[in-house]
RNA sequence: GGUCCGUUCAUCUAAGGGUUAGGAUUCAAGAUUUUCAUUCUUGCCAUAGGGGUUCGAAUCCCCUACGGACUACCA
């Protein structure tokens, strides 16, 4: 029998997503549009101490902005509703219960402190303190005979939690989609808190199984760092007697640092130089911003791409892949098992591949607000010139402004090193009669333009590069930017005039 | 320390016992562009090490080394 594709993303809203989070629900949402499934947003913030306002919010606009879209969730509602665990907080003790009552599970009354003296105290003995089967007896438990009064313990009021009690010298065998079979023995494994009196709320562990449950997850595919957590996962579901409907777990290589050492963390796009979110993100606490792709200049679907190359790979050797085209060629076995490297200059190129693709009426509406953001305003007629004349120095969306300032605002400053390779000796005088000729002419197109530069040139006995890049200098500022005829041409006898006097006076 | 996962060019990766170990990014050189960029061509660069198994190993097995994750009343 076929179960029907049930996946979820389940990320905590304890800060901005970062690249390695939005890898995760690419994967998730493609393998479930590729099985005609359902895609699931659940926001898990059962650690209320750790949420950060607007944290929610910023996923939700990150996976839209990269075309990633849910079914069900806290936004679209359905049939599970509510998909915020911190709203789905009544349904979780019974289940807590269920395992205390069927021997799976015991209540714990040992204080913070009790437990920090424990790790303090092995760690000094040079071991490390798991709370498992050889102590949970001695410890203050309801398994332990001096506690047999827990209940009344409980009833008046004292702290507790339930911890699940995991059995002695069982070998637990797991199946991963990526990395196949996987055996531990449960003797190594700790007995996880599943429930906590503090604050009336589920851990993770207990929350995750019992809502991937009730929700009809049927796959789990998740970062690599969950693994060590997987057989505690799958004995929860056989002590909750779930085994039958069990997803099948995928656990994903890491996303690492691209300097070597360890996976990528939030920190390392500021020291690095690149960005490790989608969007813009302004910390709440600290008004400390970081920036996303968006800010760098991204196209969301090369964003996208990038990330999809990330641990997957077709089989083939296409690299440029439309969502739709994601979709119909992905596949859980093509996911690559080691962690991969951040490569900042790959995602450029991707950037620059897409930005190539659209037509200059695709990059019209993209591009006129970086005009506008700088206080210019064009018509559209004008700025699809621009456009069809630079478009290809751009790499990233920031890079148009660099490219084409010129074109909407006289240049302020002129490039030191171009100046003095290129302002010099005769040169002021050679562009005040270049100036003086170009003001008799009658047309300013630059085939003409281009003739009239030549005849000049050979006129004056002088060197066609000198006059050229004076000239450019003049137009632009530096040394950089299209053909100087269709420059001239754009611009216009006016600015051109302009500009040169401009020159002439600053330099 | 313990448990688990991993290891092919600098980077992302292909090759699921038989290829001169392929592609892409980066980098370098050349051509084009009287600027800069683009584009094109070419080049450099890898199976972590050691043992097996086999006619034959990047591929299967073992050991070593290295890397990583996890080891909370966090997810």
């Amino acid at each position: 029998m076929e179960r029907r594709v049930r996946v979820r993303f389940a990320p905590s809203p304890t800060g901005p997503l970062h690249i390695g989070g939005v890898r995760t629900a690419l994967y998730n949402y493609l393998f479930a549009r590729k099985h005609g499934g359902d895609f699931i947003l659940r926001i898990e913030d059962t650690d209320s101490t750790r949420w950060v306002a607007g944290a929610e919010e910023y996923i939700i606009k990150s996976l839209a902005w990269c075309n990633i879209r849910f079914d069900e969730g806290v936004v679209e509602g359905g049939p599970h509703a509510p998909y915020r665990q911190s709203e789905r907080k009544n349904i979780y003790f019974q289940y807590a219960r269920q395992l205390v009552e069927s021997g799976h599970a015991y209540y714990a009354f040992d204080t913070p402190e009790e437990l920090e003296a424990l790790r303090k105290d092995a760690e000094s003995k040079g071991g490390a303190f798991t709370y498992n089967y050889q102590v949970r007896e001695q410890l203050k438990t309801s398994l332990n005979p001096a506690f047999a009064n827990y209940e009344e313990r409980i009833s008046r009021g004292e702290k507790w939690v339930i911890r699940f009690k995991v059995p002695a010298n069982q070998e637990i065998h797991m199946f991963d989609l990526i990395r196949g079979e996987v055996v531990v023995n449960s003797s190594t494994l700790d007995d996880k808190v599943l429930f906590k009196s503090s604050d009336g709320l589920p851990t993770y562990h207990l929350a995750n199984v019992v809502d991937d449950y009730l929700m009809q997850i049927s796959h789990v595919i998740r970062g690599e760092e969950w693994l060590p957590s997987l057989p505690l996962h799958v004995l929860l579901y056989k002590a909750l007697g779930w085994e039958e409907v069990m997803p099948q777990f995928a656990h994903l290589p890491l996303l690492l640092k691209p300097d070597g050492k360890g996976k990528l963390s939030k920190r390392d796009g500021d020291r690095m130089g690149f960005p490790v979110f989608p969007l813009h993100w302004v910390d709440p606490a600290t008004g400390e911003v970081s920036l996303g792709y968006d800010d760098y200049g991204f196209l969301p679907e090369a964003f996208v791409n990038f990330l999809a190359l990330l641990g997957w790979h077709p089989g083939n050797d296409q690299e440029i892949f439309s969502m739709e085209e994601l979709i119909e060629t992905f596949s859980i076995d093509r996911i690559s098992k080691s962690g991969a490297k951040f490569d900042f200059e790959k995602a450029k190129w991707f950037n620059q591949q897409y930005l190539r693709q659209k037509s200059n009426q695709q990059l019209l509406p993209i591009i006129k607000p970086i005009v506008e953001k700088q206080g210019v305003t064009v018509n559209d007629d004008y700025l699809l010139r621009i456009i069809d004349m630079v478009r290809e120095r751009l790499i990233l969306l920031t890079d148009f402004w660099k490219q084409a300032h010129f074109f909407f605002v006289d240049p302020d400053t002129y490039d030191a090193d171009v100046v003095k390779k290129r302002w010099k000796d005769n040169v002021p005088q050679l562009i005040q009669q270049l100036k003086n000729e170009l003001s008799q002419l009658e047309h300013f197109k630059a085939d003409e333009l281009k003739e009239f530069l030549h005849h000049f040139v050979e006129k004056n006995n002088a060197n066609m590069g000198a006059v050229m890049n004076a000239l450019r200098l003049c137009m632009v500022g530096g040394s950089y930017g299209p053909e100087l005829p269709l420059i001239l041409e754009t611009l216009g006898k006016e600015t051109t005039l302009r500009r040169i006097e401009n020159a002439l006076k600053k330099l």
